[in-house]
Parts: C-alpha cells; sequence; structure tokens
RNA sequence: GGGCAGGUACCCAAGUGGACAAAGGGGGCAGACUGUAAAUCUGUUGCCAUCGGCUUCCAAGGUUCGAAUCCUUGCCUGCCCA
C-alpha cells in the first residue's frame, strides 16, 4: 500500500463527505513530494468551552491528520464568538472579556490535549486579525458575497421562510470564519456536518483571494443523549469532558441500546459486528469505561464502574454522596428538641430547587431515608445527633445529613 | 417613512373582562415495568403553606368591583408598501 493511499484511507474514515477528494489527493500527493505538511485547520467558538463527546469526533478526525504528519491548527474564534454561529434559537450573546476567552482558551487546550498532542498543535485566535481589520476592509470582505448565496444555508433558509429573525451581523459568522482559511492559508478545513456551508464560503473566498481553495472535511454529527438531537450544551444532552469521571459514567449508560452502537461507531475502534453479539448491558458497561478511562485514566474508570454498579444495580448508598450536609441547633427550630420536617431535610441537601419539589418528589414516592420510602410531605424527624440520615432523592442523588449538637 | 400582524410558563401553542397559576403538545421530573436503560403506562411540572395565601401572561402607566384579556405609551419581532 503506498504512503498516499495510507494516508487518504485513515484521512477518509468516519466521514461524511469530502470536497473534494481529488483535491485532497493531489494536496497529499504534493505534500509527500514536497515533504511540507498540510496546513489543517479546524474552528471552535470560546462561548462554550465545555467540549463534550459530540466535539470529539472531529478532534480524533484531527488526531488523524497529525499522527500523518500534518500541522494540526487549532481555530479559537474568539472573535466570531461575538456573533455566535446562527443557530436559529436567536440568543443574545454576551460579549466576552479578554481575560474570559483566555480562560476559556486554556480549558480548551486542557480538554483537547487529551487527545491531541501539543507539541504539535498550534493554537491560534482569530482576533489575531480580525481585530486589526479596518470597516473598509470588512466591507470589501462582505462585497465578496451576496444575500441569495447567503440564503442558500439551510438555517438561513428556514428562518427566512419562517418570518424569524436573522439579523445583519450573523451574515458575517461564515464572512469571518471563511476569511480565517484565507489568513492561515489553510489547505483542509474539518468541521461537522452542520458546518458544511460555513466551511464552503471558505473555499470561495480563498478563491477570491487568490488562494488555492481548502478541502472541506465533514464529520457526521453525534446525536446526544436524547438519541434524537445532535449533542449540544444548549440542549442538555450532552457528556461534557469536564464531566466527573461518574457523570460521564452514569450519562452513557442511561443511553439506548441503538445509540450505544453510534457512540461505538463513532468514538471508539471497536469492530461492530463484534459489539451487536454482546449482552446489551455488558457492551454499554464496556463502552462507558472505555470513555471513562480516555479522559480520567484505568483506575478512575474502575471507580466508577465499581460506584455505578453499586449505585444502581445493587440499589446500594455510594461511597461518594452527592452531598454531605451537617446540621447544627440553627438549622431547627428548637433547639431543645431538634427536629425538621422531611420537606426541609430533603431542601437542606441543596439537591432540589425549591421546597415545593421537594415536596413533590416526596408524595410521588421518589424519596427515601435510611432505605425507607417516606411518602408523608408532613412527617418529621427528631434528629439524633451524631447520626447520617442517608437520602436517595429521585434516582440518582444520593446525600447525607448528619446533625450536631453544638457545646454550650 | 406608511400599512398590517404579533410578543403567554423551559420550548411550541390555546386563551380576547370574572369559573385562569392559565387548555393542549413537546421537554423535564417521579412511580410502575426493566438490564441503571430505551419503548410503554400512570402521575407531576410558579413559589410558600394544614384549609389557604403570594407573585406571574414583553415593560410602565391607566380604565374597572375585577385584566393575560380593554386603553395609552414604550421596547422587541415578522410581513407588505415606499
Amino acid at each position: 500500500m503506498s504512503e498516499l493511499t495510507r494516508q487518504m484511507d485513515l484521512i477518509l474514515r468516519g466521514a461524511v463527505e469530502v470536497i473534494l477528494r481529488n483535491e485532497l489527493e493531489a494536496k497529499l500527493a504534493r505534500s509527500l513530494k514536497e515533504k511540507r505538511p498540510l496546513r489543517v485547520k479546524a474552528g471552535f467558538d470560546p462561548t462554550a468551552p465545555d467540549l463534550h463527546l459530540g466535539h470529539t469526533v472531529l478532534i480524533h478526525k484531527l488526531k488523524h491528520f497529525q499522527d500523518l504528519r500534518h500541522q494540526v491548527i487549532f481555530l479559537i474564534g474568539d472573535f466570531t464568538g461575538m456573533i455566535g454561529d446562527p443557530t436559529g434559537v436567536s440568543e443574545t450573546r454576551v460579549a466576552l472579556t479578554k481575560e474570559q476567552v483566555i480562560k476559556n482558551a486554556r480549558t480548551y487546550e486542557r480538554q483537547i490535549f487529551k487527545i491531541l498532542d501539543p507539541k504539535k498543535t498550534k493554537v491560534v485566535f482569530n482576533s489575531r486579525w480580525m481585530n486589526s481589520m479596518k470597516a473598509e476592509q470588512l466591507i470589501q470582505l462582505s462585497a465578496r458575497y451576496n444575500v441569495a448565496r447567503m440564503l442558500e444555508r439551510e438555517d438561513f433558509y428556514k428562518r427566512y421562510h419562517e418570518q424569524k429573525p436573522i439579523s445583519i451581523h450573523e451574515f458575517l459568522y461564515p464572512l469571518i470564519q471563511g476569511y480565517d482559511s484565507v489568513a492561515l492559508k489553510a489547505d483542509v478545513e474539518l468541521g461537522g456536518t452542520d458546518q458544511k456551508f460555513n466551511l464552503l464560503v471558505g473555499r470561495d473566498l480563498q478563491r477570491d483571494y487568490g488562494q488555492e481553495p481548502q478541502v472541506v472535511l465533514t464529520t457526521p454529527l453525534l446525536e446526544g443523549t436524547d438519541g434524537v438531537r445532535k449533542m449540544s450544551k444548549s440542549l442538555g444532552n450532552y457528556i461534557a469532558l469536564e464531566d466527573t469521571p461518574a457523570d460521564k459514567f452514569g450519562k452513557l449508560m442511561s443511553i439506548s441500546d441503538q445509540l450505544m452502537l453510534r457512540y461505538y461507531e463513532l468514538l471508539t475502534t471497536e469492530d461492530l459486528a463484534l459489539v451487536k453479539t454482546t449482552h446489551p448491558m455488558e457492551a454499554k458497561l464496556s463502552l462507558a469505561e472505555q470513555i471513562v478511562t480516555r479522559y480520567h485514566g484505568q483506575r478512575t474508570a474502575g471507580q466508577a464502574k465499581a460506584d455505578f454498579q453499586q449505585k444502581f444495580r445493587e440499589r446500594e448508598f455510594p461511597v461518594q454522596p452527592d452531598a454531605y450536609v451537617t446540621l447544627t441547633q440553627a438549622d431547627v427550630a428548637n433547639p431543645a428538641e431538634p427536629a425538621l420536617g422531611i420537606v426541609d431535610l430533603v431542601t437542606k441537601t441543596g439537591l432540589v430547587p425549591s421546597k415545593s419539589e421537594a415536596r413533590r418528589l416526596i408524595v410521588q414516592g421518589g424519596v427515601e431515608v435510611d432505605k425507607q420510602k417516606k411518602t408523608d410531605p408532613n412527617a418529621r424527624f427528631t434528629l439524633i445527633p451524631g447520626h447520617q440520615y442517608r437520602l436517595r432523592i429521585g434516582r440518582r442523588k444520593f446525600a447525607i445529613v448528619e446533625f450536631y449538637r453544638e457545646r454550650n
């Protein structure tokens, strides 16, 4: 197998679309011949420094390029972050301070370098060239595209026809993202399939600026834990890289069997046919363990697995509760006879948003104290000093509450 | 600049003077069932509380015994015309 074929194989694995494939081949061939690595770019929005598993599909693809000795450029769109990529859910973006951006960038680095090699990765901010761009140049840039083409973009098209607002500055997002490719002289740009339009604008602009257009490679969007919509922070169906090992494990175990296969497909290199022959729960445990291992190490993953099994399979109290609260006499009405209603007891853990919510949970049978299901919201507890009340609140929250009598 | 239509709870959406803490759907949460799932069924989904009370329907005023509903102004959005 020639080196070129080897590279193509790895690059194409898991890719949804490559535009254009023969251009990629040509670029690779030239790169090999001239011993000049390709410049491979992928951009990230600094407003959401919480990378989740969905992003890692793309980061793994970057890793492939890195392994093939190409130059990976991790672009942090601190400037474009002010706009926010139009999502249809129009939400006001708060302008980030420089400190926040730097902080978010640090978080990114910490997260991506679990996969990428820090020494071989170039991290750049697009404010580097955008901050100094004059209004005149921005107008010139805008002049290179027109509204009709912008409206081809699915999101804009939909909103336009649904009579929903589109702000002018949203049109600038694809333009600036495209200009980033010009500024970086990118050979390849990676992105999720939802980025296709933006990536293609990059090609157009590069051509316009007299550069060879970048090759566009799209990776599939990973479905979130609901199994339907794409994984995203705003939809709340995500598994973040910064989630605790226990959280990751729990979230992974709660996905459907069908979704599990998808995760295997996109997040591991396991043989799918083999996975299908294993018992779904075993397969799921193994998936969760693999992924937690990747970000937290083997030992932590093993612990997460053990905890999980104790918590849910054996329905036992976990080693690490979600909350540990100590009460003093200040928390009770009558210090001489310390007692507390169960609603207050549950609320004191801070694991429920309001007393009403606590009351609902109790009535619905979602609360256990010391393994006893409590369904009377008016029940009161005489607090025994030093006793650890072990509360199970809802399906997956556990807390220990202990009362201390102060000496006086 | 002119005309028209809108802004309701996490989201979509009904409600056009009292029976509205506000229909319905989605989502969330809980229970049953299970493999800790998923699907399904049931319940629940502003806050505080024992009956009961309190704060909500873009914002601020106003009319009224009483307003999500009527009036005024403002802010925001879409469409049409210029």
